[in-house]
DNA sequence: ATATGGCATAACGACATCGTGATACTACAT
DNA sequence: ATGTAGTATCACGATGTCGTTATGCCATAT
């Protein structure tokens, strides 16, 4: 990170994975592409807001968009992402377990 | 990433870095320890406003706040979270070559 | 005891985002 | 040509977030 930089499009890009809804899409993506319907009955989700998300997630290229016939398929275009995501548990894990640990010295 | 999972508190982590302000107050502490003025003249924010940021990044637990005298460090918890950053900056790129790339194809 | 610098918080307006229900569009089958 | 399943979009209400201004609070110096 540069000192005087402009963080608008990396928070822009962090704003991407934080909705939860958004991940599950995201994650319902994980072992490779499925059409809309597909990941409306894999999240449980209503089929306009996962429409949204997936044309987020689209315009933030994480995904790709391919229509074939009548159905659109969505594919993830880097599995770096997930390594991000995993990143992202594995410090929120340690920050829970120093924010115990911190308490825990109060005694 | 589990399947029905909830995805909450993973976004909410997201989140915290999902401003680009914030993100600016996190890159000060990048160095090293700092007291909220010294916050304030580096990033160029207002004293209120970096002393919310400072608030959230605190009770998400990246950073660490430590009351010395009249003065107020804060202190990044985990050297971490340049890591998720430094990745998420990988990503944008990529993902930015990669439209490009998308759109040159188009001629 | 009072003044001052450093920090936190409250109240507010402006704006963005989320989810829903309804509707439109598209490709294909009949 | 009409119907239908799949997908996208619109309009809207509800809620959340950001930044500012003003004020309060604390520690220290005078």
């Amino acid at each position: 990170m540069d000192p005087q930089v402009e963080y608008v499009p990396l928070a822009e890009y962090f704003k991407v994975f934080s909705e939860p809804n958004r991940l599950a899409v995201l994650e319902a993506l994980h072992d490779g592409p499925l059409n809309v319907t597909a990941v409306v009955d894999k999240t449980g989700l209503s089929q306009a807001l996962v429409s949204k998300h997936l044309k987020l997630l689209t315009i933030a290229g994480v995904i790709e968009r391919r229509p074939e016939g009548a159905l659109v398929f969505y594919e993830v275009l880097d599995q770096g992402v997930f390594q991000l995501v995993a990143q992202a548990e594995q410090l929120l894990l340690a920050s829970r377990r120093q924010q115990l640990d911190a308490l825990a010295a109060l005694f």
